[in-house]
DNA sequence: GTGATTGCAAATCTTTTGCACTAAA
DNA sequence: TTTAGTGCAAAAGATTTGCAATCAC
């Protein structure tokens, strides 16, 4: 965790080592800073969540995640920064990947004159089927 | 406006006509609340904030509207109901449609189980060109 | 030491809500 | 009338900011 702050050069303080391994550590995950501030909390990591907002973005920022916006008023931080895609559920406001080579999207249109592509979003609403709900 | 209104079931009241004809006079549009209650008040016609939003959401849930999330903590709602993508300048904060045809989605993957597919959306991010700023 | 980082609480921003008032049917 | 819709101001969330205290180097 160490290395991997500094190699991006961010001072690697107490709470950015404790908030990347509880990032960073098993598999991919989609937190929201409450989330991640509550976990932080049930691990007994003093941290405020004023510093889980900044080093969310800092982390961004330094391409260590990335941002998913798929709900007005809230920010989801993505652990994994392959090209990929995503499934939202409205119902539950669960995300879950879709590896990049699963969405082919053809060709893309010119964009606007002055401007340079980013980034390809594809978010595939789902909802939970109503039988569901027997 | 006024069969318009009726044609979707909401009572055709002096602001929802009024925000109406702002919104679906003179091509697509993407507008915030903030936006559209500002637009009112220039018009001189007397809204408030919360009926903007009242009314913005019951515009969406009957059809005439659709929400895009780009950013967080910002709606957008488009005028334009077709099937359609989006760009989205994140120095400008500028959405541009993308007619649906535009952007070819190959084989979707299979929704998680318990889930159907209610929309696909696809936002091309793009960034304004660093020479832009000479 | 010294400058970067943190915590806290207050501030900000967008959106929602409660409720008395007004207007459409 | 009677019920839906509106305005206002307050409340609610999520996020940010200012600044003194603290920590990494």
């Amino acid at each position: 965790m160490l290395a991997r702050l500094r190699a991006v050069g961010l001072r690697p303080t107490r709470q950015r080592i404790a908030l990347a391994r509880l990032l960073f550590t098993g598999g991919d995950r989609h937190v929201t800073a409450e989330q991640l501030h509550g976990e932080a909390q049930a691990a007994a990591i003093r941290v405020s969540l004023a510093t889980v907002y900044n080093t969310l973005h800092q982390f961004t920022a330094a391409g260590l995640l990335r941002e998913v916006v798929v709900e007005p008023g809230r920010s989801y931080f993505d652990t994994n920064i392959e090209d990929h895609h995503h499934f939202f559920c409205e119902t539950t406001g669960m995300l879950k990947d879709i590896p990049g080579e699963s969405v082919v999207v053809g060709a893309l249109p010119l964009p606007p004159s002055g401007t340079e592509i980013r980034r390809v979003d594809v978010i595939i609403r789902v909802r939970r089927d109503p039988q569901t709900f027997l």
